[in-house]
RNA sequence: GGGCGCAUAGCUCAGCGGAAGAGCACUUGCCUUACAAGCAAGGGGUCGCAGGUUCGAACCCUGCUGCGCCCACCA
């Protein structure tokens, strides 16, 4: 590569350097304050809020795809004029920073009970200052332009205060109460867990099958958790089971305790299960709590919260999977193992956090009343109050609002927001709002938990906005426009913000659209995790392609809903598209692109400049039309190749012909007015090179306060497009003429282009000699080949003097090629328009279209047909 | 166990009723003065299988096969 002289009178540098530039481009937008959003604006609002990252989190590819999406939505609005509102900030991620500073305890040989509470909370905080949210500045580095002067944390003073508002509101309201229940206890984690914390993993077990009682009265019970059994109060059986008919109301003694326990019927049992008789342990399994307070069994808890078997006898101190062995194998000494099943593949619970097998353990906790909260958390989205973006996704959403069990809202943990409950000496139970005195006198002591981190996730839309105040932001921003967020999590944390928004917002939703994305996979489409070491982290794709490159794959990809496999090579891709772009830009430059406020009348300019407003006109409707309907990865396609193939390699190439000449002005202008468009259009994608070079281009202050294009199809002219056309395809031909006869790109060839099909477009000469790499025919032209085109106005024919050095061979194998492709034509054409029932029920339009394309095709037929018979034969 | 989705070029995916598309990869020729991170030309697909509806099906319906995801208190 030599230096281009002309590079001086431009002021890019030769190439895009992103790793020098994008960090100064990103201050100077924050510092001008483009991304400080204006509650007293007359502006119409347009507000997302951030999925607050975990502080523990840092930037995966997730969160490069769903910010990119993000910032494209944020930065468009406000190119279109809106007041813009991207709100930033993070979650404490009450079980996930627990159990960090936890183990960083661990490393210096403490526990969290060595420093007690109070100065284990201290702790977190202090991890949090120092390593905390290490994600936000990672934010920086993608270009997410979000409103840092509002950023939150969900255990800010005004978050928390929002917090115990809607806790005492719903406790008021009787949505939240106290209850004991079986929950799933992570015995690792020392702590309940909701639904959704619980990961379901298909296990191998076993399946033993045990003899309860002797003789006549015996009968068989199967489990996977012999350890259960010394907690049993009762065998069930179905009241319709005529088996177990004669049992109902009588005892069995349970084995190893010498326990007497009933025999119960209860319409839950499956008599179609196993031996359809089932074990009932009531304080450690859902079911049987259920069957145990029908029947109003005991329900003794036989293990503590480590765990640990706290049943009297031989077992006690054990832990519960040391425990199953040994029961099973006592058992089997006293001859009661009927059978075994093993491996046994069943689903067991797993802890989300930290992977360790749930116990179901009888507890007492706080609950949220989750069914009149879902009612209407479905209604908004049935009634389209809320959108669901892709739709076929609302019915996930309806399958998970419309089934939702009571949320078990309370941990037993440190971290977090802590339940606003006193307990009085004589069993008051005091509930708190934010301004309430915790009550005085002894005897009085505060509920130990904390809330769910969900809880306060939940109000997020709102809580950041200033609720339970009436703010200015909250009256400005909310409802706020689009939550944005992968489908993986669409139930936990949508359904519960739109729970809980509803409610707390009388009746407003927490957001008008809900836009769902896939996950990203690697290259195979699998998905990406540390254990098969596929993950690909996008710091080390912006540092050897850019924050812009990143992004563009990533958005270039966005089908609503669906996954997207990446890999290294969509990232140098995307960079090239980039380096294209400064490219053209640069070229532009070089020949005085301007960019001016109107553009000459459409009578000075070219059919190729109308060409190209026209088609830059239809890509900005269709680019609008696209992203309205989230339809990223197509909207920023169309603009890869409009770009790319349009501007490029059609219209600039034009335009270095029309330089020269009484067209030039026209041409600057027009190249000047595309580019400054396209250079819009792609900024929410690309927003680094595209302030560079727009502002290089312009003149102007930033790129992210310029107006988004509109169509302006007052320039489309359908003549100057279908001669366009017809000047790209003579070209296309004759280069395909010349690659076939093996002519090299820099071997000029003299050519006469004559024919009815050429008339209309003789103004195009120039433009056509030159691309095509042909000369005026001079003196002695001697015609030795031609080349045929059908051209909308008919034939053209262009003879080209090769000095006799055609190659017969290569004209003989193009044309037979041509033949084929125009005789299977004449096939297909002939064959639909020989069936009656073609020609009378298609549309008439589409008969005429296919009688054409018959034309066309006999046409060709006679024509190659001819050029082959007047080949010489060799 | 229930529900949902996907099977189209070597790979990753668009297209979803009227002539098979893109990116990457591949072949050939080119440093043609914006760009070799490029330009030009080209090869490559009975659209998973079997039926059905239709004048016409990659596209609609049914079944099958193979993947994937979500939900789940059958011991």
């Amino acid at each position: 590569m030599t230096e281009n002289p002309l590079d001086a009178s431009t002021d890019l540098p030769g190439a895009w350097d992103p790793a020098a530039e994008e960090a100064a481009i990103y201050q100077r937008w924050v510092d001008a304050g483009y991304f400080t959003a204006d509650a007293g604006s007359d502006k119409p609002p347009f507000t997302i809020v951030l999925p607050p990252p975990n502080v523990t989190g840092s930037l995966h590819m997730g969160h490069a795809l769903n910010h990119t999406l993000m910032d494209l939505m944020t930065r468009r609005r406000r190119m279109q004029g809106y007041e813009v509102l991207w709100l930033p900030g993070m979650d404490h991620a009450g079980i996930a920073t627990q159990n960090v500073v936890e183990r960083e305890l661990a490393g210096e040989g403490l526990s969290r009970h060595d420093l007690g509470r109070e100065r284990f909370v201290e702790r977190v905080w202090s991890w949090k200052a120092e390593y905390g949210g290490k994600i936000l500045g990672q934010m920086r580095r993608l270009g997410d332009g979000v409103d840092w002067t509002r950023e939150r944390f969900t255990m800010d003073e005004n978050l928390s205060r929002a917090v115990r508002t809607m806790f005492r509101r719903l406790y008021d309201e009787d949505l939240i109460y106290r209850a004991e229940r079986i929950i799933n206890w992570c015995p690792r984690c020392q702590t309940a867990l909701s639904d959704i914390e619980v990961e379901h993993a298909e296990d191998e077990g076993e399946l033993v099958s045990i003899r309860y009682g002797e003789g006549e009265n015996a009968v068989v019970v199967a489990t996977t958790r012999a350890e259960t059994m010394l907690g049993d109060t009762a065998v069930a059986v179905h009241p319709g089971d005529e088996r177990y008919r004669h049992l109902v109301g009588t005892e069995v003694e349970l084995p190893l305790t010498g326990r007497k326990i009933p025999i119960v019927a209860d319409e839950h049992v499956d008599p179609t299960f196993g031996t359809g008789a089932v074990k009932v342990t009531p304080a450690h399994d859902p079911n049987d709590f259920e069957i145990g307070r029908r029947h109003g069994l005991p329900m003794p808890a036989i293990m503590d919260e480590r765990a640990t078997i706290t049943a009297p006898g031989p077992f006690e101190g054990l832990d519960r999977f040391e425990a199953r062995p040994a029961i099973v194998a006592a058992l089997r000494e006293q001859g009661r193992i009927v059978a075994e099943k093993r491996p046994y593949l069943h689903a067991v619970g797993h802890c989300s956090r930290c992977d360790t097998v749930i116990e179901p353990r009888l507890s007492l906790q706080w609950w949220v009343r989750v069914e009149p909260l879902a009612r209407a958390a479905g209604d908004a989205v049935r009634d389209g109050r809320t959108r669901i973006h892709p739709p076929e996704l609302a019915k996930r959403y309806f399958d998970w609002v419309d089934n939702l069990h009571d949320w078990t809202i309370s941990r037993q943990l440190w971290w977090g927001h802590r339940i606003p409950v006193w307990y009085g000496p004589d069993g008051e139970v005091v509930c708190l709002g934010p301004d309430d005195e915790p009550p005085s006198g002894d005897g009085w002591t505060r509920d130990p938990d904390v809330l769910d981190t969900w809880f306060s996730s939940g109000l997020w839309p709102f809580s950041t906005l200033g609720w339970p105040e009436a703010s200015k932001d909250l009256e400005k921003f909310y409802p706020t426009s689009v939550l944005s967020t992968g489908y993986d999590i669409l139930f936990f944390w949508v359904a519960r913000m739109m729970m809980l928004g509803l409610y707390a917002m009388d009746g407003a939703q927490p957001f008008d659209h809900v836009y769902l994305h896939g996950l990203i996979r690697d290259a195979n489409g699998k998905k990406m995790s540390k254990s098969r070491g596929n993950v690909i982290d996008p710091l080390e794709w912006m540092d050897r392609y850019g924050a812009d490159a990143t992004r563009f794959t990533l958005a270039r990809g966005a089908n609503p809903g669906a996954d997207m496999a990446l890999a290294e090579e969509w990232a140098a891709g995307s960079r090239n598209f980039c380096t294209k772009l400064w490219n053209a830009s640069r070229f532009a430059l070089m020949n005085g692109a301007t960019v001016a406020e109107e553009l000459p009348p459409a009578g000075e300019l070219t059919e190729a400049d109308r060409w190209i407003l026209g088609r830059l006109a239809r890509v900005v409707s269709e680019v609008d039309e696209l992203l309205a309907a989230y339809q990223f990865a197509k909207a920023v396609d169309l603009l890869y190749h409009f770009t790319w193939d349009e501007l490029c390699d059609w219209y600039l190439e034009l335009a270095k012909v029309q330089f020269s000449g009484d067209t030039a002005r026209g041409t600057r202008a027009v190249l000047g007015h595309v580019l400054d468009a396209v250079l819009r259009l792609l900024h929410p994608v690309i927003p680094f090179i595209t302030e560079k070079l727009w502002t290089a281009l312009t003149g102007g202050e930033s790129i992210v306060i310029a107006e988004w294009p509109s169509a302006d199809a007052s320039y489309a002219d359908a003549d100057a497009d279908a001669r366009i056309a017809d000047v790209q395809k003579l070209i296309t031909e004759v280069r395909r003429f010349r690659s076939d006869q093996g002519l090299k790109p820099g071997q000029r060839v003299a050519a006469q282009v004559s024919g009815a099909g050429f008339a209309s477009i003789a103004g195009h000469q120039p433009a056509f000699r030159t691309l095509a790499r042909l000369t005026d025919p001079g003196d002695g032209f001697t015609a030795s080949a031609t080349v045929e085109v059908a051209l909308s106005g008919g034939m053209a024919h262009v003879a080209l003097d090769l000095s006799g050095a055609v190659d017969v061979a290569a004209e003989r194998k193009r044309l037979r090629k041509d033949l084929t492709a125009a005789q299977k034509e004449l096939k297909q054409t002939e064959a639909k328009l020989g069936s009656e029932a073609f020609l009378a029920k298609a549309p008439a339009e589409v008969v005429d279209k296919i009688r054409a394309r018959r034309e066309v095709a006999t046409a060709d037929i006679d024509r190659i047909s001819a050029r082959l018979d007047a080949l010489p034969v060799t």
